[in-house]
DNA sequence: CGCGACCTTGAGTAGGCTCAATGCCGGTGG
DNA sequence: CCACCGGCATTGAGCCTACTCAAGGTCGCG
């Protein structure tokens, strides 16, 4: 569990985050970078498939995600996964459960990845001290809200198609977005197609025959932990939609 | 639009806000009490069907739900609607379109409203000045986070029956908890089938058939802008899970 | 009285589901 | 070196949930 983990000392100094240096993150003061050093508390490393949170527990810490990937879900008693989004660099994890008394979701990592720890105390001194930072959590949390209220629309009045289409350009876009795809439109994720078809509300056989088409129609190429999109236009006319990005974000 | 209607006086002022009588509302110290009485500029009277706020628009103001209800949206651009939640008494909106440029949702009133409207800018003083109070517009987002996953979970993973049969619980929990409720379990709220579709993802006729069945069944009982649940242990059964409430929160 | 908003019901269809088998590949152990 | 196994993708067959189209029915209101 999260809390017997073993955290590292850090390794990467805040000064020196190659995330922050992306220009899709807004830049600090000095004064705030020098709060956030502080308020980071360590490193954590974790491998493909450990949990990060579980639904029903506590977590003392706040992670932002440094490298790696994971993803969010809530199972139904009977087993039954729904995937509510993906975790990548720079995402802020675990709000929730420092607001609420306990975690509400899991999270999992779907690669090996490297985490920045906060303690959770330290979100109060924050509030306190740093209306800037107070108000980039907020936003990050609205941010993820915005998200929420894409995937719901895609589940609940979308196609199989359409949501397939829809998922793939939005995990391209953001994977993009953080520098972690080798060339354009070649995404390199470790997801599966049970992935796929938890996030969509679909089955399994269902996700594999409406991706087959996709791949048949020349749209996109898949193979295990890897897809890639070769007929962008195509694919964001099947979407029926453009997914929206976001221009500048804060990072914590 | 929002920024051409008519924003009228302080009818209510906050010290006597009927709202925060209740106790699911955590009390605030007479300095935060200030503020919030500074931050208010005045109250706004809507109508139902009246639109609060348009997808694609920029708003200047927040407003916190005082009485009345409403939804938030988003469309699909050959019109298909999902309804991604309710907006009941003590719910604080817009926070996105403050956050971000342009609204990516929209919100309709249900039924009449009267609504607490804050300016945009007064929220950048909120978090200057209040931790406590930034710390709980963060809260609040987190909530409606939590609330949209508990509805991704379900428009994806439930059947029908289970889908209906938890929206029913759960909004019938959240309009007791506000004191909307003439009775126990007797809920009156103008909602028609064509709004239960729209939030749970199905069609209208799946609707009706569905909800037919529940009534047949002696589990609720359904009219116009209405409905009752006389059963709830067998609704809590067929939703398979019941939906989680929070003790108490925060309001502006 | 007619109209609009909403609920209801029937009939036929289809999108998506389940069950079940097969194929592929990489890793492991004999 | 090969046999086996587990994880993942793929395919076929049959079914069923939920959808669409199309008619009514009811009620309140101008």
């Amino acid at each position: 569990m999260t809390e017997n983990r073993i955290i590292h000392a850090r390794q990467v100094p805040c000064q020196l985050c190659p995330l922050r240096k992306l220009n899709i993150f807004r830049p600090f003061t000095p004064e705030e970078l020098e709060f956030v050093i502080s308020f980071k508390t360590g490193e954590l490393t974790v491998r493909a498939g450990d949990p990060l949170f579980l639904e029903g527990t506590t977590s003392a810490y706040l992670y932002t995600v440094l490298s790696g990937m994971a993803f969010r879900y809530k199972l139904l008693p009977d087993g039954r996964r729904q995937i509510l989004n993906y975790c990548l660099p720079g995402d802020f994890l675990g709000l929730q459960g420092s607001v609420m008394q306990e975690m509400q979701h899991s999270v999992e990592a779907l690669s090996d990845m490297v985490l920045c720890v906060f303690q959770r105390e330290g979100l109060w001194r924050l509030f306190e001290s740093h209306a800037g930072l107070s108000y980039d959590v907020t936003w990050l949390a609205a941010r993820s809200e915005q998200m929420l209220d894409q995937q719901l629309l895609s589940v609940g009045r979308r196609s199989a198609v359409e949501r397939c289409a829809h998922l793939l350009l939005s995990l391209a876009d953001r994977v993009m977005e953080v520098g972690m795809a080798p060339s354009p439109e070649l995404i390199r994720i470790p997801i599966t197609q049970q992935h796929v078809a938890d996030t969509l509300g679909l089955s399994l056989v269902h996700t594999n025959r409406t991706l087959g088409r996709l791949i048949r129609d020349g749209v996109i190429r898949w193979r295990e932990q890897e897809f890639q999109i070769l007929d962008r236009e195509k694919l964001t006319q099947l979407a029926g939609d453009e997914p929206i990005l976001e221009a500048v974000r804060p990072l914590l």
